[in-house]
DNA sequence: TTTTTAATGAGACTCATTCTCAATATAAGT
DNA sequence: ACTTATATTGAGAATGAGTCTCATTAAAAA
């Protein structure tokens, strides 16, 4: 069995839900590509690959999938949200082009810490956060 | 006149619109409070205090008001906007706690300045950013 | 005042996402 | 393998925030 059944399979398992061709089919759909794709995206794909889904399985599923850590969700404001999977992908946040809807990943690792001081100060621990740098390109 | 006021009456001159007590009151009742409030909640209260006013209209006048940087709008990832006024309200960022929902605006100015940084290494100029930090109490 | 034209309100509409429930498929027990 | 119990699925209805339409109303220019 391949790495990314077993992982899923332990996944279900874990979560007493059951292994489904549904449900690995939209995890190998994420899975095997780094873009940052809406429901809908994902839905039309294994549709077009002859998959018998329906939307409503594609985002119950995304739900397991970013529930588990298997999936980042992110939101940029325009009504949908955008998934990425998270394996072989490490921690990062978003710059977005405002000219070109280009969609930078930028991780640094001050930024990190100096969040965790800040929430500290206040009393909290930091579970997750949404950082978002929307940007124009530089004129030369 | 007040300020309140004439600094909407500018800005709708500025921007070619008329002024209206529709627009009026939506200002007025952004500016009257510090919270942070959704488009549902303004159109309510306005209700309430009797004031003549639709949904759209007021969905109308809060873009005038954010495009006019008069009022900040925010998303927290539950299909909602949140809006609050600028007005003696200086640039900041939120933390929303996971337990008890309460919103704390946060500023740090060096990471206000590690933003621009990064930004500018990958050749953009920053525009704005969105910034939030889902938090839990500490334990003691 | 009168006139021109922008703004408003009511409710239809959109679009992403969630829900419902009958039909189907998984996996545990035999 | 075969049954059985029940979780999962699919189709489409429902939801909910926000936008749009267009006849009516109200600014403000003349």
């Amino acid at each position: 069995m391949t790495d990314s059944k077993s992982l899923l399979k332990n996944i279900l398992r874990k979560e007493d839900l059951r292994y489904t061709s549904q449900r690995q089919a939209v995890w190998n759909e994420l899975e095997s590509s780094a873009e940052h794709r809406d429901a809908e995206n994902i839905y039309l794909r294994l549709r077009r690959k002859r998959i018998r889904i329906s939307r409503a399985t594609v985002y119950r599923t995304i739900d397991i999938l970013v529930k588990n850590d298997l999936v980042r969700k992110m939101e940029i404001g325009d009504g949908r949200a955008l998934y990425e999977a998270r394996i072989g992908n490490e921690h990062h946040d978003h710059m977005i082009c405002l000219d070109t809807g280009t969609i930078t990943e930028f991780y640094n690792e001050d930024l990190e810490q100096l969040q965790e001081k800040i929430v500290i100060e206040h009393g909290y621990e930091l579970v997750r956060h949404v950082h978002q740098l929307f940007v124009r390109p530089l004129k030369k």
